[in-house]
DNA sequence: CATGAATGAGACTTCATTCAT
DNA sequence: CATGAATGAAGTCTCATTCAT
C-alpha cells in the first residue's frame, strides 16, 4: 500500500512536472532533465514511470489535462429545458476553460501534435473521442429544445453542436494565443447570442429576453 | 531583370520549400536539411536569405500564409448593407480557410510558437496586428449594422466581433485538429447562425427591458 | 572513494587529452572529436565536464598548465639573502619553463586568446594575477636587497620586478617561437647578468648621487 | 602604370583590411568576408591577390608588419661607441614596438602560427631570420664594446645579445598580453639596467657616468 | 579582373536513451 | 527501483573557396 501510494505520487510528481516544463517551453524545447530536475529525481528514473518522451507528453493530456467530464454529466441529468442545461454546458466548459488557461500554451502543443499524428494514434485519439463526446451532448440538448419547442424547429442538431463547439475553441484559442481576456461579461454575451441564435422566435410574444448587459 | 526575378524566385523557392516542410513535420521535426533538399539548393544556401530556422519560419508566416487581406477591403468598400457585408467577409474568410487547410497543422505551429513568444516578438505581433484587423473590420460591420437598423440595438460591437472571430477561429482549429470538414452547407448555416443572432427582431418594435442578471 | 577518484580521473583524462590537442594544433584547429577519441571517450561525454570548447581550453590553464606557486614561497620563506633568494627565483622559474616547453606552444594560444579577451575574462585574469605575484615576490625579494645593501639603492623595486619579469617572459617565448635552446649555461649568464644590474657597486664606497630620475 | 598602381594599391587596401580584422579577432575568429567588407571589396576579390586564407595572414606580416630594418643599420653604420649604439638600438627597439602596440594582438597570432609550424615554413621562417638579424646587430655591438673596453671582457657577445632580445621580446610580452604600459621612464630604466650589466667596472675611476637622464 | 551567390565539409553542441552500479 | 555518467546520432550554423556572369 505504502509503495503503491508512493509509486503513485511518484508518477504524478513526473506529470505535474512535465506539465509545468512542456507548458513554458513546448514540447521541442523541454529536456528530460528540465523535467527531471522540476520533479526532483533523476533523470533515468523517469523512464520507468514512461517509455519515452513522446509517451510522456501523451500522458500529461491524458491523465492530467483532459477534462474532467464526470461533473457535467451529472449537472445534466439533474437539469430540466435545453436553454437553461445549454448555458450550464458553457459554464462548464467555461470552469475548464479557466483550468485550460493555466495551461494554456499546452493545449496548442497537444493539438499541434494530434494534427501531426495519424488519426489513429494516441492523442489524436483522444482528442478525437473528446470531441465526440462534446458534440454528443451539445447535440442531444439542442434536440431535446428543438423537441419541447424552446428551439427553432429548422435546426440541424449536429450543425448546431458543430457551431456551438467550434465557437468555444476559438474562444479558447484567442485566449491563448492572443493572450485576449474573455471575462465573466463576455461569456454572458456568447450566452445571450447562443439563445438568439437557438430560440423560437416569431412565436415570442415577447421579446427583449436577451440583453447582453454589458456596456 | 532576370537576376532580380532569379534571387526573388529563388527566395520564393526556399519559403515554400520551407512551408511545405514545416507543414508536414512541425517545427522542431523540420530539419534545414528537409528544407533545402526539398527546394534543390544546398544548406549552407538558405542561409544567404535567412538569417536562422525560426527566421524562415517567420517569414513562411509574414511572407507565404498571412491572409491577403487587400481583397476584403475592396469588397467592404464596395458593398452596402451590414448583412451583406457581414456574409462577404465571411466568404473571404471562408476561401482564406480553404488556403490554410491546405497548411493546416502550419497555422497550430504558428500559433504554438506564438504562444510561447514575449508578445512583441515578430511572430506574436504579426498575429496580433492580424487579429486587430481583424476585429476592426467586423466591428465596424456590426456598428454599421446597428446605425442602420439591420443589427439589434442592444449589441456592444467589440463584443460581437470579438465572438465572431472566435467562431471562425474555432471552425478553422476543429477542421485542422480534428479533420472535420466543414463543407459550403456548414457554412451557410453558419451564416444563417451569425444573422439570426445578429438581426432585429421584426416582431419587437421596442426591446432594452430585462438584462440577463449574469452571477 | 573509488567513484571519487574515476570521476577525477575522468576530467584529469580529458584535461590531459585537450592538453595535448591545444598545444600540438592550437585552439582553433583542435576539434573536440580530436580530443574524444585521444581522451577515449565520446565526445558528447566532455560536456559532463566542461561547458564549452573555450572553458575545457581556461581549464587546462588553471587546472594543468599554471606554475605551481607554492614550493617557490616555500623556498623564500626559508631563504636569507636577497641575491640568494633572486637566483633561487630564476632556478624555480627554469623548472617551471621546462614544463612550459612541453606545452610551449600552448602557453602561446594562451597568451593569444588573453590578449583578445576583455582584461576581466577568466583567462585573462589568471594570466593577470598570475603576473601580480610574480612581481610581488621580485619585487619584495629587491626591495629586501636594498634594504640589507645587497642591491644598489638606486632601484626602483618595482621597475626592476618588471624587467626581470619581462626578461624571463621574452626568453620563454624565444624558446617556443623560435625553437631556440637556452641551456643552463645560458641560465647562469641570466643569473650573473641580473646580479651585475642590481648589486652594489663595491668601488663607490657611497652612492645615492644619480637616481635613475623616476619616483 | 596606372593599373599597376591600382593594382598595388588594391592590394594594400586588403592588407590594410586584414591586419585590422587579425588584430581585432584572431586568426581563427577573422573571416574573409570581415576583411572584404573592411577593404571595401568583394570576398571573391581576395582571391585574386592572395592564395588562401593563411597566405593573406602571413603576407600581412611580411608586407605589412615586419620591422623597418632599413633605418637601425643606417644608425649603426653613423655612430660611434658601443653603449651609444645600444642605446640607438634600444630606442629603434621602443619605436617599433609603439608600432606593434598598435597591432598587438597580432603579433601573438605571428608568434603561435610560426610555432606551430615546420621551422622552415614561410612565416616561421621570417621570424627566424628576422631573429637572426637581430642578434647579429646585437651581437657586434657587444662584441665592439668588448674592444674597445667600454663593456666587460667577461662577457660572451652571443649570451649578452641574447639576453638583451629576450628581454626587449618579454617587455612586448607583458605590453600586449597583459596591457602593461612601458612609458619612457621605464625604457630609460631598462637602459640603465643593460649599462650596468654590461659596462666595465672596478676600473672605472668615477661612477655615476651612466645617468640615465630621461627626458 | 570584379562580383557574390552557391557550395558542402565540418564545427560545436544538445539530448533522448541506456545501463552498470 | 534509483541514479547519473556515458553515449552517439543528429541538428543548426559557419565559412573558406569556387565559378559563372
Amino acid at each position: 500500500m505504502t509503495s503503491d501510494t508512493d509509486t503513485g505520487g511518484r508518477r504524478r510528481q513526473i506529470l505535474a512536472a512535465a506539465l509545468e516544463a512542456f507548458d513554458a517551453s513546448g514540447y521541442g524545447a523541454t529536456t528530460m532533465d528540465e523535467v527531471a530536475a522540476k520533479a526532483g529525481i533523476s533523470k533515468g528514473s523517469i523512464y520507468n514511470y514512461f517509455q519515452s518522451k513522446q509517451d510522456l507528453f501523451e500522458h500529461v493530456f491524458t491523465d492530467s489535462v483532459a477534462p474532467d467530464e464526470a461533473q457535467v454529466d451529472r449537472m445534466l441529468e439533474q437539469t430540466d429545458g435545453a436553454a437553461v442545461r445549454l448555458l450550464g454546458y458553457v459554464d462548464y466548459w467555461s470552469e475548464q476553460t479557466a483550468r485550460f488557461r493555466q495551461v494554456g500554451k499546452l493545449v496548442l502543443e497537444f493539438w499541434a501534435a494530434a494534427a501531426r499524428e495519424p488519426q489513429d494514434a494516441s492523442l489524436a485519439w483522444s482528442l478525437h473521442e473528446l470531441h465526440e463526446r462534446s458534440m454528443a451532448r451539445l447535440g442531444g440538448i439542442v434536440a431535446g429544445g428543438i423537441e419541447t419547442g424552446e428551439f427553432r424547429s429548422d435546426l440541424d442538431p449536429h450543425v448546431a453542436a458543430a457551431l456551438i463547439d467550434a465557437a468555444m475553441a476559438g474562444i479558447l484559442v484567442n485566449q491563448i494565443v492572443l493572450g485576449l481576456a474573455f471575462d465573466e461579461p463576455f461569456i454572458e454575451a456568447f450566452k445571450a447570442a447562443l439563445i438568439a441564435a437557438l430560440r423560437r422566435e416569431p412565436s415570442a410574444p415577447r421579446s427583449g429576453a436577451e440583453e447582453t448587459g454589458n456596456g
